[in-house]
DNA sequence: CATGAATGAGTTTTCATTCAT
DNA sequence: CATGAATGAAAACTCATTCAT
């Protein structure tokens, strides 16, 4: 599971010098996030981040060079973990060998980032607006996903493939597929929290089991043109 | 499967009188419709639309009563048919008795959805941008959801469901589920069309095996607490 | 008393040839009358005068060589009308020697310009209007007192001075009491008629009465330095 | 007689906090009242007041909420203080004994308005402008007169017409003539500031004069129907 | 002569950013 | 470091006017 889960961790290394961040720019981080989550990143103005953030409008271009400054110290640190974090699940369950079925990591990536869904919410929820709203910001997110660890995303799948726990798609297809079931949660789970009857460890069961059935390999293999 | 598909027929019906749509408004909403495709939705100017459209500023104001009735004029359709026409599939599929079963309309529905998304990716795109960035948009999207549809697929659901065909997990999570996968799909599809490499049948297949399997009733039921 | 009193009668000298006014001429002054005495001039839009009227907007511009071509159409014959008309009015009641009173050409001018007011009193709001907002307009309204004008009204003063009907002020100042009393009789009509309870017949009584005692010579002559 | 006259003094009170105007509001405030005067609010644009005022656009909007918010920083004191000032002037020239005569007061009122009109010429060019182009200002500018206010003047009148001073006309006509012959005044300072030849102390006796023998009672009774 | 779609200059207003205090 | 008044470019939108039909 991955060590580094809060935001207000990652604000230290990628704004202050030494890992500090200063009170004011947490208040600052903290009402812009709220904010954008809120609206949108083009609705909310400085003037209002700074209100509620109880400073100065000047104060904000003091601690961030930009008002995109302050939206990349919310997004950064998620984004730049997500993927690696996830990678790190599924080698962890691979080869901590005891368990190496579909089965195992599924349950452990889904309970992962159930988990890591949960706790940034809001943040998801700007990451998520941004994405699909700006080119730049979804080529920053999909830069972020090096050949490197594409490659081990492939090597991941096709151990499991060679174990007979995976189905024999293309990979591209595989990681479509996990992340739409993933992505849909929490799609879900940021857009209407209020919806949500289930527990967490109910959705996990459901999910976990949906993805294993969805690509355990078939008895009679799919013919595909 | 759904008759009226593609965008230009609806504008028929929700602009112009008696169903016409004029040479100029057509202009206007190609040109904008490419524009909020390429960016988001605020980072579109008038003058841009107006540019691109090769008409005057003023005549954008003319046709429309807004720069956001462009993009009603351009989402509106769209919106107001995807969730009847999805149902109305799996209506028939259920309807057209021969083969009641789960594989049925998962075909059906998966087939007919990924050849919508096919024919109006740019529109997609535009639908997915604002919905993820504005709350209004989102609450329009989701107002269309009428609880009168809402009613018609959980009656779907339940008589699969008596029919052994689906598993026996909450509704909610059922279309969840299945809005993630076709989702999934629509995403990529819409945001990265080039990286496409397989024909439009394979991923009909690969998507309505992950959904058949990950949805039909297994043969030792889920605990869930 | 004045002959042609009705606006409808003018718009026959200025418009057509041949005195002619044609029914389309008609309907959009008859609508930019209404409009521009409901809001004001610059708050009516061409647009709104064509749709009233019952035209096409570029009929305006067939008609009329400018928006303000319309107003000009509206207040020109009327205020072509004002000031000559009264003079008349006053010349006639001394000249018809029988009463050669003050009383009795006060109660006529009174008479004729109360009577004037409360047939053109949509004509006089716009008027009124246009002359405190528009430098130009005033120019023009003041230009019409042409020096012959103001020539023949110092005749008839200094002729009742001479006769000891008027008092021994200024002819500018007796000329300014004689319109601020008129002038605010017709505010209060133009801008609130709802709120006149008092008859005609009655209101004239008081304006005349007010005016003749206002400025009948007095028996102890006031000092002014 | 009024204490409070200068504009400059009632701005302190309803824009700054601590009855603070800053000298930006101010320049604006100069430059938009002259403009305004000039021509009329609806001809002056924002660009022109900002050049006039030396300051960018921008920071007319920094300063007062809108355009019609400066127009309401000029309006506003002015308004709100000229009724309530007569009734008082009146007020104490019937109260303060000696001479309850309607001389007393009538040239009390008179002084006292005509020096009110000479102080603020330019201020009262914009009201009387606006009071006769927008119905809304009209509306603001009669509500204004509180029934209290009313009930004061007709409590006045009442005095005065039991002391003998006064005819015996309605309130409202006798108030009507007092306002005419003050506005008649004012719109000839406010319009033709050039063409005043008299000085302010024979304004006020000729003025005063008129009113006087206008409004005493007659030896024989006018007889309305 | 009437139409009304098209025009584009002009309007008010917003907003990220700067800088003197 | 913090402030907040000042900035001015850019935005959406209006509207009198033109002109092909």
């Amino acid at each position: 599971m991955s060590e580094i889960e809060t935001i207000q961790a990652y604000y230290a290394a990628s704004l202050g010098k030494d890992g500090q961040i200063t009170k004011t720019q947490q208040k600052i981080l903290a009402a812009a996030l709220a904010l954008f989550a809120e609206k949108s990143y083009e609705e909310v103005g400085t003037r209002e981040i700074a209100d509620r953030a109880g400073v100065a409008e000047g104060t904000l271009f003091h601690n961030f060079v930009n008002k995109n400054g302050i939206l990349d110290a919310i997004m950064q640190p998620i984004v730049k973990n997500i993927l690696p974090t996830m990678l790190n699940t599924l080698d962890q369950a691979v080869l901590d060998g005891d368990s190496q079925t579909l089965d195992a990591f599924i349950v452990a990536l889904v309970t992962d980032r159930v988990a890591f869904a949960e706790r940034n919410q809001e943040s998801l929820a700007v990451i998520l607006s941004q994405f699909f709203n700006n080119e730049a910001d979804r080529a920053a997110v999909m830069g972020m996903v090096s050949p490197v660890i594409l490659t081990q995303a492939n090597e991941v799948m096709d151990r499991l493939k060679a174990a007979g726990e995976l189905v024999e798609w293309p990979n591209r297809m595989i990681l479509q597929l996990l992340f739409s079931t993933l992505g849909g949660y929490l799609v879900e789970k940021v857009l209407y929290p209020e919806l949500n009857q289930l527990t967490t460890a109910a959705t996990v069961r459901y999910l976990s089991d949906f993805l294993v059935n969805g690509l355990s390999p078939r008895r009679m293999p799919l013919h595909v043109d």
